[in-house]
RNA sequence: GCGCAAUUAGCUCAGUUGGAUAGAGCGUCGGCCUCCGGAGCCGAAGGUCACAGGUUCGACUCCUGUAUUGCGCGCCA
């Protein structure tokens, strides 16, 4: 006995019936119309198509055809009933007890009967990617929290994720970094890093090669030793990663990140191949000498005065750039890890690099269908000033500062709202909480524009925020809770009879069977904030249906099925969170 | 100068492939606790979808132009 691996969607069991009615309609090469259906505010469903069919039929009035349509439609098992209303909408109207039978079969289900994707690939995503020996700040939040996303929905939906943290731990500022570390020792300079002071750390090298002629002669000698695989340089250069990475492990456990050490391939990783990456463009003819360096001109980019833009892949002092390195880990990634999708979750602002990478790498054979890369853009983060997200005194804000500034926040509001919760789980609740506030305000809006970063705002429980999603699953899983205690009544599992009779049931339930759909569209156009208006429509409907509907004052069938849909909510809203990295408390 | 992106309610944002009356949240005002968790719910006010043309049965959505803002544009990553 297998799970009716159709989704709960009436829009896709709707489509083959719609496709048999046109044909019978309107002739077999209307088969393959989109019946155009959508969900629909003034009945369950709409379908638009007769719109447009009466014009390629020659039809004159669209109703005539939406009639001729519904005529043909064979779904009374689904649909309770059709109206033609306006030019020649169809609404439709669901039945009950159709979408009723349709979820109790997946109660329980730990995928909400969402079946894996037919068509699993190799997905590369390039996220988060801080600098070793540098402070992660806001504008690494972003490409985290949604790269992180979209390796748990693609890892879920069934693909091969591969995570790959592109670290910045080579070139020139390597240099003056060790030599800073030097002069600190290397006891004092591990202590240092090892807590934290990156940023200290980091600008203190910097100051040292402004200010210092010497010490800017020693950085540069020590990159050309670091170049040259001098093996004591390394063992130094070692130190530094080492201790970022340990950094970085600490952030990404405190966001509850599932990037892990073995996911970071940094820019060093690709230094033995680039030189055969120039090596191969210079072979296939693509590459051509300009002012000493050597270029690629992919066709289609063009600067001002028309002239060509060029990739430079090796500069003209002989040093490769990080085109060198992005070529090299797309050939990497296509070649040996066997990617056909890769995901590059980077700022908008460098969409033409990108742009250019992807073509370089198409002209010289390394990206070829099956495989394609996206450039995943994201904007900036933004104060409430409407300017880069800064420090009152000016500076980048810590990464940490900021996780750190959401958690007491959060903290202060258990403490006031759970005081029947002991301290330490408290605690555990307001880590959940901060990491929602700070994860959901990055994810829910499109993530191609700038978003405004307001901690005041995210934290409220109150609005379209990560804690209002929380606080409506924690309530749902009171009253199971609650109920099992005082009743001795499970959750109901798959078969149980489901009576959906108040409108609000109905449109809770409706809510739910969008879930199959949701999640394929955010993983196709990638756009996590679908999935958050989704959740939040889901919030929103399972509170309405808490007010009108009691569960633990309703007894018999009535009491069961609604047992039934708050599990039902439960269980999605805890998918869907997890989906996009938020864990959801129990209790709060 | 050229290119890319953005512009929707006082504020922050949704708006599906071009479909009916452009939707939420916050804030404001007004309601709902003999009721499973009020961190909740319901209602009201609030719009020339930046502006001007065009395409068509129909445009927030597509095209052209203009304005404003942000970001890119040969050896930094």
């Amino acid at each position: 006995m297998t799970v009716d691996p159709t989704p709960i969607d009436p829009t896709r069991a709707l489509a083959p019936r719609f496709a048999a009615a046109l044909e019978a309609a309107f002739g077999a090469e209307y088969r393959d119309t989109d019946p155009l259906l959508q969900w629909s505010d003034r009945a369950d469903l709409q379908a638009n198509c007769s719109l447009g069919l009466a014009k390629r039929i020659g039809e004159k009035n669209p109703r005539a055809v939406a009639e001729r349509l519904v005529a043909k439609l064979d779904a009374s098992d689904i649909v309770e009933r059709f109206e033609i209303a306006g030019p020649g909408f169809i609404n439709i109207t669901i039945k009950s007890e159709w979408l009723a039978a349709q979820l109790s079969e997946r109660l329980g289900d730990a995928r909400m009967g969402v079946a894996p994707t037919a068509a699993p690939e190799t997905v590369v995503i390039d996220y988060s990617s801080p600098n070793v020996a540098k402070e992660m700040h806001v504008g690494h939040l972003r490409s985290t929290v949604i790269g992180d996303c979209l390796a748990r929905l693609l890892e879920w939906q069934g693909h091969a994720v591969h995570r790959q943290n592109h670290v910045g731990d080579w070139g020139t500022p390597f240099g003056m970094l060790i030599e800073h570390l030097l002069d600190l020792g290397e006891t004092r300079a591990i202590e240092e890093l090892g807590v934290g002071e990156l940023n200290s750390f980091y600008r203190a090298a910097r100051v040292k090669f402004e200010e210092s002629d010497a010490f800017k002669d020693r950085a540069r000698k020590r990159v050309v030793a670091l170049q040259a695989g001098d093996q004591e340089t390394l063992r130094l250069w070692k130190i530094l990663v080492d201790e970022s990475t340990a950094y970085f492990d600490a952030v990404y456990k405190k966001l509850d990140v599932t990037l892990k050490p073995s996911h970071i391939a940094g820019e060093s990783f690709y230094n033995p191949w680039l030189q055969s990456v120039v090596d191969e463009l210079e072979e296939k003819k693509l590459s051509e000498l300009s002012d000493g360096a050597v270029c690629v001109f992919p066709p289609g980019f063009v600067s001002k005065e028309k002239k060509p833009l060029p990739l430079i892949v090796r500069k003209s002092d002989d040093g490769f750039g990080y085109p060198a390195t992005d070529l090299a880990a797309v050939r990497y990634r296509t070649q040996t890890l066997k990617a056909t999708r890769m995901l590059y979750v980077v700022g908008a602002p460098q969409a033409q690099h990108f742009a250019m990478v992807f073509a370089v790498a198409k002209m010289a054979g390394w990206l070829a269908a099956p495989a394609r890369a996206e450039h995943v853009g994201f904007g900036s983060v933004l104060g409430t000033d409407k300017q880069i997200y800064r420090t009152r005194s000016g500076e980048t804000v810590r990464l940490v500062d900021l996780i750190d500034a959401a958690y007491d926040r959060s903290l202060e509001i258990v403490r006031e709202n759970s005081t029947h919760i002991p301290e330490d789980e408290q605690r555990e609740i307001a880590k959940a909480v901060g990491n929602a506030a700070i994860k959901y305000a990055d994810l829910s809006s499109d993530r191609v524009k700038d978003y405004v970063f307001d901690l005041d705002r995210m934290v409220k429980p109150v609005g379209d925020t990560g804690v209002y999603l929380l606080y409506a699953h924690a309530r749902s899983r009171s009253i199971l809770r609650k109920v099992e205690k005082e009743h001795g009544l499970k959750a109901p599992e798959a078969g149980a009879r489901l009576l959906i009779e108040h409108a609000s049931e109905k449109r809770l339930v409706l809510q739910i069977s969008k879930l199959a759909s949701v999640l394929d569209e955010v993983t196709t156009v990638l756009a996590p904030h679908k999935l958050c208006g989704y959740l939040f429509d889901l919030s929103v409907r399972f509170n309405d249906f808490w007010n009108q509907c009691p569960v633990l004052q309703s007894e018999g069938d009535t009491r069961l099925s609604r047992l039934a849909l708050v599990r039902a909510t439960a269980d999605t809203l805890k998918l869907g969170l997890s989906l996009l990295g938020i864990s959801a408390p129990d209790r709060m």
